[in-house]
DNA sequence: TTAGGGTTAG
């Protein structure tokens, strides 16, 4: 209690706005366990020191480098793509260190995210020359990002050419380029260039067909998804709990309640041995449609059937009753889930603390934050956005800014989004101590690495001017044209 | 990293 009084009245504004900007890179990552201090340190050297430089300070660092190291590092230099590539450069000049295959796949994801495809394919070549792979994984990494890049058409290509790199085309990777284009809405193109043509080659096994299935769910089409099931059922593939789970899914979110009802109690009429995920899709699904007692109904009917809740079950409900019926409702869920034993994880607070912060019961939310810590689970950079967001938007400012301050108390690091929030949030009030605290945040944010859209400059440039910081808005704009923003001509 | 359920705003 005495802490939470401690943590409520630190939300009293406070000077100054901004933490000092030596708390820079304390990174964890916020829903692991955190990562060893000495991983912060090398990431905070490796986003400060120049390309030119980096290989020498690294030699002198004093630590011994494992494949571990160098893949927790890639992993928490993934919002800084080329500072990643540089750190990963560097180690290869060393000659006590060797690159091992899962640390090129690292990299090769990064550059794939970067759309770098000289350097990706210059590390695919590298890694067959050690003989490291490239490796089923690599391709579909690759593959990943050539169709989240708007490129399906290469990305086939390039799996038919895996064979070519030395990497066997077997029915896992096909599955797994079926998968990537279904998961981005693709399903067509998954359809009609590939299974079609390829499921004989390939020997497509109830896997594709769960694929294909899950393809045609996630565009609503589940008169294709029947289609798919009887198809697999006349090539004498049975059908899993997948299978079916992947309909009843795909009935909800086409929003055919009438259906998703149905194909659950033919389920139940043919004894099939409904799992916890068929009943969390049901509670779920019922749920968001606004049917809140039907999806209660079958929340306490599965407990009857012998069926347990999962921690997923609780949060399905916990969210429904946050959305469509009352927050009290949830928090009373949330406690009888901890006292059944239950460990909520953070997607339980993250609902939880959402629906608090929807109907403006700001210091609950607070509260619950609290309560996170207590149960391992340190709120991540997304629940901080939220609480942030809402704290501006009911005008309470400096509590945002609060919040935002504790982040780095938590080891927590903004991203993007959060300083977007901010800088938004400075201009609601027409202050002009507002317009400087966001020159400061758009400063520090660039100082992190995160380029700030045009927009951002030139607003708060327009801010800074109009309330005669005459001075910091230089000091803003010689910033903009480090950025390679150009800024435009200001009178100044 | 071969398939299904729970977070994410308007």
């Amino acid at each position: 209690m005495l802490i939470l009084a401690n943590r409520l009245s630190s939300l009293r504004p406070t000077k100054p706005l901004l933490r000092p900007i030596s708390y820079n890179y304390k990174l964890t990552t916020t829903t692991s366990p955190s990562s060893p201090p000495q991983d912060a340190t090398i990431v905070n050297l490796v986003l400060k020191t120049d390309s030119q430089t980096l290989t020498r300070t690294l030699e002198k660092y004093p630590v011994e480098w494992t494949p571990d190291l160098v893949d927790r590092i890639l992993k928490l230099l993934w919002n800084h793509g080329p500072k990643a590539l540089q750190f990963f450069k560097s180690l290869d000049y060393q000659p006590t260190y060797a690159h091992v295959s899962s640390s090129f796949d690292h990299a090769i994801d990064i550059a794939g995210r970067l759309r770098d495809y000289k350097t990706l394919w210059t590390l695919v070549d590298r890694m067959r020359t050690r003989r490291l792979g490239p490796n089923p994984k690599t391709f579909a990494i690759i593959t990943e990002r050539y169709v989240s890049a708007g490129k399906p058409d290469r990305a086939i290509k390039i799996f038919f050419s895996m064979h070519e790199h030395g990497c066997v085309q077997d029915l896992n990777s096909f599955n797994t380029l079926l998968d990537v284009l279904c998961k981005s809405k693709r399903v067509e193109m998954a359809d009609n260039k590939l299974f079609k043509v390829f499921r004989g080659r390939f020997r497509a096994d109830t896997v594709s067909y769960n694929i294909m299935a899950n393809g045609w769910c996630l565009i609503k089409r589940t008169p294709k998804a029947l289609e798919v099931l009887k198809e697999m059922v006349k090539r004498g593939l049975n059908p899993t709990m997948t299978t079916y789970n992947i309909l009843v899914k795909g009935f909800f979110r086409a929003g055919q309640l009438k259906e998703a009802w149905e194909f659950f109690l033919q389920m139940k009429k043919r004894k099939c041995e409904i799992d916890v995920v068929t009943y969390t899709t049901v509670v779920h699904g019922f749920g968001v449609a606004g049917e809140v007692r039907k999806a209660q109904r079958v929340f306490n009917e599965m407990i009857g059937e012998g069926v347990l809740p999962s921690v997923a079950t609780y949060n399905a409900f916990i969210q429904v009753l946050c959305k469509k019926d009352n927050v009290e409702n949830a928090i009373s869920v949330f406690e009888e889930m901890l006292r059944k034993g239950y460990m909520p994880n953070s997607t339980t607070y993250n609902v939880v603390i959402r629906g608090l912060c929807h109907v403006g019961r700001m210091e609950k939310a607070m509260e619950f934050m609290a309560r996170m810590k207590d149960d391992e689970c340190e709120p991540n950079v997304q629940i901080y956005n939220v609480v942030i967001r809402y704290f501006c938007d009911a005008g309470e400012i400096e509590k945002g800014l609060n919040v935002f301050e504790k982040m780095g108390d938590a080891d927590c690091l903004p991203n993007l989004d959060t300083y977007n929030i901010l800088i938004s949030a400075m201009f609601v009030r027409k202050k002009s101590d507002d317009l400087l605290t966001a020159g400061k945040l758009l400063i520090e944010m660039v100082e992190r690495g995160f380029l700030p859209q045009k927009f951002t400059f030139n607003r708060v440039l327009d801010g800074l001017l109009l309330t005669g910081n005459q001075d910091f808005a230089k000091e803003i704009l010689r910033l903009q044209s480090r950025c390679g923003r150009l800024p435009r001509r200001l009178k100044l």
